[in-house]
DNA sequence: TATTATTCAGATTTAATTAGTATGAATTTC
DNA sequence: GAAATTCATACTAATTAAATCTGAATAATA
């Protein structure tokens, strides 16, 4: 039932550039030092991104990324189904569903559904401005500002 | 985000011994047999159902399994929080964290937070009665029977 | 034009987890 | 004593996760 590093890094790394989108684009050389995550797997995690609209690259010098919508436009179930493949939580349930000869007889999938419902409800209620709002109000006051995560 | 074979089939299990503990105990051959596991690998995820108190064993000839409380008294969460350990999105959330330095300054962990607060709250709101129930009623005309899962 | 900073592409690697299988001992009924 | 079971532990093969490594393509700038 874990989400990966590719997911959470992924919302971390929106989470930053829509933090600092004021000047232009960002890049992963930034993203990577005030997140903490390398550079390297940013790079990777990066085109699942593009390939699905969220993030607008710029090659070159100076070049980096900007979100292609605005921050409450963007949910947190749109960046999972971008890096995870879908968060349902059995493959019967996926875009693609693993071909179960029993499906129609399974005693337990209502459940699993079920329980992929109430995921994408709260998921898709969560948009990166909320997130961005969340973090520059009074929840912190430690050292480290509020640029880390897991 | 998936559910591990060791959640699914021990609730596939649980399912099983529920739909046939009218003749006593049930054993892992039977079990085996209707929902077509490996009972060898049912052997494997019995002994922390045990351990959990959901599950009571009689050895010998003609042992097996029976539950310790009412179908309608063991929910999906607790199956879960015996199986897959904790249901928990990220490795911050469980019972014992993972110490991550920038807790305090994370901005998103009250993302996950949130998302573990609605999962809690569906699967154990959902009782092993409900998925008999559900199973015996309109829901199925297949040729299977209701027997079988993912 | 040369330098530099970036994105882009793809191969490789390491570690952990998943999903089992194998072997055999202990227990209990018949 | 035979048979069927649970119990305990070790092993294995495949997949996935989480990166790292190498280097090419691109574009601003000095």
């Amino acid at each position: 039932m874990k989400i990966s590093t590719k997911g959470r890094y992924a919302l971390r790394m929106l989470f930053d550039i829509a933090c600092h989108s004021g000047e232009g684009v960002v890049s992963l050389t930034e993203v990577s030092e005030r997140q903490m995550i390398s550079k390297k797997y940013l790079e990777q995690i990066v085109p699942m991104l593009t390939r699905a609209g969220i993030l607008r690259a710029m090659r070159g010098n100076r070049g980096g990324y900007s979100l292609v919508m605005k921050a409450d436009e963007l949910t947190v179930g749109d960046v999972l189904r971008a890096t995870e493949g879908s968060f349902a939580p059995v493959s019967c349930l996926e875009v693609e569903p693993v071909d179960c000869p029993h499906a129609e007889a399974c005693s337990t999938l209502y459940v699993w559904q079920g329980l992929y419902e109430v995921e994408k409800k709260y998921l898709d209620s969560i948009t990166l401005q909320d997130i961005v709002d969340h973090s520059t109000t009074d929840h912190f006051d430690s050292e480290f500002g509020n640029d880390y995560c897991i």
